[in-house]
RNA sequence: GUGGGUGUAGCUCAGCUGGUAGAGCUCUGGAUUGUGGUUCCAGCCGUCGCGGGUUCGAUCCCCGUCACUCACCCCA
């Protein structure tokens, strides 16, 4: 006290102990589920050359426009602290000849993005991703698949009430005339679009569609529909992918507004979102993205991914008990001599060692406030070492729930421990299910 | 970058047209000798975000500032 507080970077978290356990569990379905649909993972660096990202996002983008965490290295040159992951990914996969390995590779990835955005609810300079891309493969399954994963893996990790939303974005056949008869419309009704999209207008008129200014959703209501300008193979491709996620009951809903911030995708977009969450309602996106490793001087590849907002997710998740770590056994002396400290500190060793999620009281004092100790640590067992134990070598086990106890010598507490908090595992899970 | 809301003990908050602050929880100690959770008793903790102004006097009014928060833009 008295210092001046030194506090954290605005738009960060400290995700705190009753929080990272969610974390863990939602981490652990991912690397497990992932691995189910043979994805692999990748661990990829949390900065780049900057290019990688202004480059394939998009110059256009929000992202790359305002929302960079872009800073000198020593030797000059332009990092950036990854917005987002898939960019990185491509370079990771065209830089290390991934594409050597011969069809289709699919990779994963998990961790932190930057973005100097203000913070609300929902969105943080920091925030956390689990994504997911599918290298080698354009066919329609590849999309359906991933779609598939991504809702398998939402419902895995426990959240309800999802939406969705799913469209064709067309290919370099196709988009440049929907997107020449989307950009003659709105050219009619400059005056009804926002500041924003009326600038967008010549870069990336297709941003129009998805604007939340009230009087460009009313302005673009009767726009031009990206679906009746698919070529055959896109429209083909859509169907199918369609046909693949009702095939497994995948509800979905198509929005022909659904473009997404990123210049890079191509054909399938989606989005899943959640009334739950307030304004930024987007739980996970993502979409195919044909062109960019050929843009990454990578051979032409077909690729599609996603990216799961972990803190979004975890928001989702809230709302269940407060599950904090608890030992399961909890180690107190009786006695303020060394004898009894040094048995102490024996025991709780050798409890470890053998597997048993062992803490113990530090700092002596009376029995009486170690057991308290005991007690607020929420062990279900507490070991209590004492002159009297030293003498007849047994300790004392407390059973804290029924405050029953047991003698139990030393040699064989370990075992004793282990078979009866096994257990009392075994019985809570089955008391669980019931 | 723009707008709204909030800022009082570790936490959640109270504080009536302005008279320098409380409650609950937590924490610490105690209720006789080696036994926790309940109960009872006692105790600790505040520059009322910061700076200025009005006033005899401001936590409460005014101005500024910072922080947090929600929303816009956009997205995870």
């Amino acid at each position: 006290m008295g210092k001046e507080l030194i506090t954290r970077v605005k738009g960060v978290k400290d995700i705190l102990p009753a929080q990272s356990i969610r974390w863990l569990e939602v981490e652990s379905l991912a690397r497990l589920l992932f691995s189910t649909y043979n994805y692999q993972e990748i661990r990829l660096p949390v900065f780049e050359k900057t290019e990688v990202f202004a480059r394939s996002i998009g110059e256009t983008s929000d992202i790359v426009e305002k929302e960079m965490y872009t800073f000198q290295d020593r030797g000059g040159e332009s990092l950036t602290l990854r917005p987002e992951g898939t960019a990185s990914m491509v370079r990771a996969y065209v830089e290390n000849s991934l594409y050597g390995r011969g069809g289709v590779q699919k990779y994963y990835y998990l961790g932190p993005m930057f973005r100097a955005e203000r913070p609300q609810a929902g969105r943080f300079r920091q925030f956390h991703q689990i994504g997911a891309e599918v290298f080698g493969s354009d066919d329609p399954a590849v999309d359906a698949e991933t779609i598939l994963l991504l809702v398998t893996f939402l419902t895995g990790v426990g959240v309800g009430g999802l939406e969705v939303r799913l469209n064709s974005l067309g290919c370099p056949a196709c988009r440049p005339s929907y997107r020449a008869a989307l950009t003659a419309f709105l050219q009619t009704r400059l005056t009804r679009l926002c500041d924003n999209c009326r600038g967008r207008i010549g870069r990336n008129p297709l941003r129009a569609l998805d604007c939340k200014s009230p009087s460009c959703q009313e302005a673009v209501k009767d726009a031009p529909v990206i679906g009746d300008h698919l070529c055959e193979g896109c429209r083909t491709h859509f169907g199918r992918v369609r046909a693949l996620l009702e095939s497994q009951q995948v509800a979905y809903a198509l929005d022909p507004r659904l473009v997404r911030g990123l210049d890079y995708y191509t054909r399938t977009a989606f989005e899943v979102t959640s009334s739950r969450l307030g304004a930024q309602n987007a739980i996970a996106g993502g979409g195919r993205y044909n062109g960019l490793v050929e843009e990454f001087g990578g051979p032409p590849t077909s690729a599609i991914g996603f990216a799961v907002g972990i803190e979004r997710l975890i928001t989702l998740l809230e709302g269940g008990p407060d599950l904090e770590h608890a030992p399961d056994v909890f180690v107190v002396g009786a006695g303020e001599s060394v004898l009894v400290d040094d048995k102490v500190f024996e025991v709780a060793q050798n409890l470890r060692v053998a597997g048993i999620f062992a803490d113990r009281a530090f700092g002596g004092g009376k029995l009486k406030n170690q057991m308290k100790k005991a007690d607020k640590s929420g062990a279900m067992v507490t070991v209590i070492v004492g002159d009297d134990e030293l003498t007849k070598n047994v300790a004392t086990v407390r059973i804290m729930k029924t405050g029953e106890q047991h003698s139990v010598p030393f040699d064989e507490l370990a075992q004793w421990l282990s078979e009866f908090v096994n257990n009392e595992e075994q019985f809570e899970d089955d008391d669980f299910d019931g």
